[in-house]
RNA sequence: GCGACUAUGGUGUAACGGUUAACACUGGGGCUUGUGGAGCCCUCGAUCAGGGUUCGAUUCCCUGUAGUCGCCCCA
């Protein structure tokens, strides 16, 4: 070995060693069950994407600067798939015919994006997305932000931890066509909006005022003087209002939600944490009607968002939720006095695995007594001996790590329940 | 892509430009060969990399790398 090699993951990427990816998993269990108690159904991919799927939405040049991109041995051009999306809608474009709309579809994975790292903002990161497609704007909408809820709800998250915050691209677009704004101005307008939050008044209204003499945002707050913005703002305030009828009683309109992407088409909206410490987005999404259609074929619908995993879990470490990490560690140490013990312990052990007892045989020569404090160091709440002592009774002592306290069970009717940490 | 700050055993910290780089925890071993975590003893283990200044660099300077935080971007 001419030089030592790091033991640092790649720039930007984590490890996750066991305690960290049973919380991790332990997120995406309790996101699961509240996705599929309202009939969504998970589905997965490939990271690996055709590089033309990304850009056929987007610019060449954010492909090529903030995502992997590399041509195989093939000469074909390869991307790390850096959201989902386009992925779910070349799936559904592909089977469209076949599938039964609406669809209720979820997936939780990792993404890459190939961009300097910083708080909360990884280069390989996971998320679950969530999409309801085939409906247009409506129930479908009230029903995904009403999922929202259902998520904070199960991490236990109270109403005033978080907002929904709403827009309306049809708002948005009708507003700029009614202040005069065309094209670049739009989008240099929209990128302004999406900063404002963090700019002071003076400022804003200083950099508004190099781009247009009337700030789109006036004419929202004054709608009157023209009807399309009034319509799209009064459907929206609508929508808001079911929502509330509906127990989603922090959800409001924020005409500076923008989201950055240019595929929504309607509804846009945010959830973000109330904490003034970590003003971050916790969920984003919106309407995207015309994604599926880019793959040829009628237009399906569609509505979703995405949570992620960095954000989420400052959320929850925040706000103290419980997250029950540790279901997945061993619950049985079985010590063996000596070498020769080990073969009967696991076949014993075996027994015990049949009935989903999570369980393991010491392979260890060290002393009973080591292979006690072993078990207690590696936070295995039971621990039982199996050799000749035992053979000779036929009962195991079963000792509790916490309490010290032993049970006797005879060796062919150990209950089950024991070793599965139930 | 741009900028600021940071970099010492596995972890957390010390060391004025000057002895053998210190301490705690962790790890390994022992006291202790069928039932405990304590205690005591022993022990492994580090100056991010490369240049420069200097009699002498962990310390000062430069470059690189990495981390953190901003900007850009945010799917």
């Amino acid at each position: 070995m001419a030089e030592k090699l790091s033991t640092e993951p790649y720039k930007g990427v984590r490890d996750f060693y066991p305690d960290d990816w049973a919380r991790l998993q332990a997120m995406f269990a309790t996101i699961r069950k509240t996705l599929t108690s309202y009939g969504y159904e998970e589905y997965n991919a490939s990271p690996l994407e055709r590089a033309e799927l990304y850009e056929a939405k987007t610019s060449e040049e954010i492909v090529s600067e903030q995502t992997y991109t590399f041509t195989d041995r093939g000469e074909r051009r390869v991307t790390l798939r850096p959201e989902m999306t386009p992925t779910l809608a070349r799936m559904v474009a592909a089977r469209r015919r076949e599938l039964a709309v609406p669809l209720r579809w979820f997936s939780i994975g990792n993404r890459f994006r190939y961009e300097r790292p910083q708080k909360g903002r990884l280069r390989e990161f996971y998320q679950c997305d969530v999409d309801l497609l085939g409906l247009s704007e409506g129930e479908a909408d009230l029903e995904v932000i009403m999922l929202v809820k259902a998520v904070f709800d199960a991490f236990g998250a109270a109403t005033q931890d978080y907002r929904i915050r709403l827009n309306s691209r049809p708002l948005l677009a009708a507003a700029c066509d009614a202040a005069g704004l065309k094209g670049d101005s739009v989008r240099a307008y929209m990128r302004l909006l999406d900063k404002k939050d963090k700019m002071d008044p003076g400022a804003f209204a200083q950099a508004v005022s190099e781009i247009t003499p009337k700030d789109p945002l006036a004419v929202i707050a004054d709608a009157g003087s023209a009807p399309a913005v009034a319509a799209e703002k009064a459907k929206l305030l609508e929508r808001i209002a079911q929502l509330q009828t509906r127990g989603v009683l922090n959800a409001e309109f924020d005409p500076t939600i923008t989201r950055g992407f240019d595929y929504y088409t309607g509804v846009v909206f945010e959830a973000y944490d109330t904490n003034p410490d970590n003003p971050r987005a916790l969920f984003g999404g919106g309407r995207y009607d015309r994604l599926v259609a880019l793959f040829g074929g009628d237009p399906i619908p569609a509505v979703g968002f995405a949570i992620g995993d960095v954000t989420m879990g400052d959320f929850i470490a925040s706000r103290n939720l419980p997250l029950n990490g540790e279901t997945a560690r061993p619950q049985l140490y079985i010590g063996t006095p000596e070498a020769g013990d080990i073969p009967g312990a696991q076949a014993f052990a075996q027994t015990l695995r049949a009935r989903a007892g999570r369980v393991f045989v010491n392979l260890t020569e060290k002393s009973l007594g080591d292979q006690i404090k072993d078990a207690a160091r590696r936070g295995i709440p039971l621990f039982l001996a199996y050799g000749k002592d035992e053979l000779a009774t036929g009962t195991v002592r079963v000792k509790q790590l916490a309490t010290g306290q032993e049970e006797a069970f005879p060796i062919t009717d150990l209950p089950a329940h024991l070793a599965s940490g139930s």
